[in-house]
DNA sequence: GCCAACGTTGGC
DNA sequence: GCCAACGTTGGC
């Protein structure tokens, strides 16, 4: 019923052109990202303590498409602290709940609210997390730009600001490296 | 704090 | 539907 519910509402959405400009999206069907989060904000840590969080006010078309479509229960994410110095790959986390309305936006007293969001159209989705692994010592975004294997990495590329990344299954087991975690531990 | 590289808004 | 102005991101 839910489903139903949230598929009617979706196919109403614009922004598919967003997926267009990410002419590599349609390779990264293996089920691991990249989440962006400002440590002073909501740091790794938080998301230990909470156990799981819902990933909301993302206000960006692109990063609300990847939750919305592809983002699935199960997948894998790396956990970046931004806005950090230096700022890193502070460990792993993984979907736990797949693209819902962020209520947030609904909701007049909080800083993303949006005017234009309404119980028809929500217009912003989430997904929640819950962490899987902190990394004894984190993945710095240095060394991951002096590691010639991440050199195609989303990351890495000048100007990609993106909230929310696909990574490639082989980047996701080299910064697992870098952070001295067997992959088959996870 | 700077600023490049975006993304969004809104007048036309 | 163009594009200038404005706002944001996020490394440095």
């Amino acid at each position: 019923m839910y489903l139903m519910q949230q598929s009617s509402v979706m196919s109403k959405m614009p922004g598919n052109q967003y997926v267009q400009r990410l002419p590599t999206l349609g390779t990264f069907m293996t089920g691991y990202w990249l989440m962006k989060s400002e440590p002073h904000v909501y740091p790794y840590e938080q998301l230990v303590e909470d156990g799981k969080t819902h990933w909301d006010g993302v206000r960006n078309y692109q990063a609300r498409n990847m939750m919305r479509d592809n983002m699935k229960i199960g997948d894998y994410v790396l956990f970046y602290h931004s806005n950090f110095k230096p700022p890193h790959v502070a460990g792993i986390a993984k979907v736990c709940r797949e693209g819902y309305p962020d209520h947030t936006a609904q909701d007049i007293n909080s800083k993303y609210y949006d005017p234009k969001a309404s119980a028809d159209n929500p217009r912003w989705i989430m997904v929640d997390i819950e962490p899987v692994m902190k990394f004894d010592s984190f993945v710095s975004l240095q060394e991951i730009k002096d590691n010639p294997k991440c050199e195609d990495m989303l990351l890495v590329k000048k100007g990609q600001r993106l909230s929310i990344q696909p990574v490639e299954e082989f980047h996701f087991r080299i910064v697992l490296e870098m952070a001295g975690v067997d992959f088959n531990q996870i």
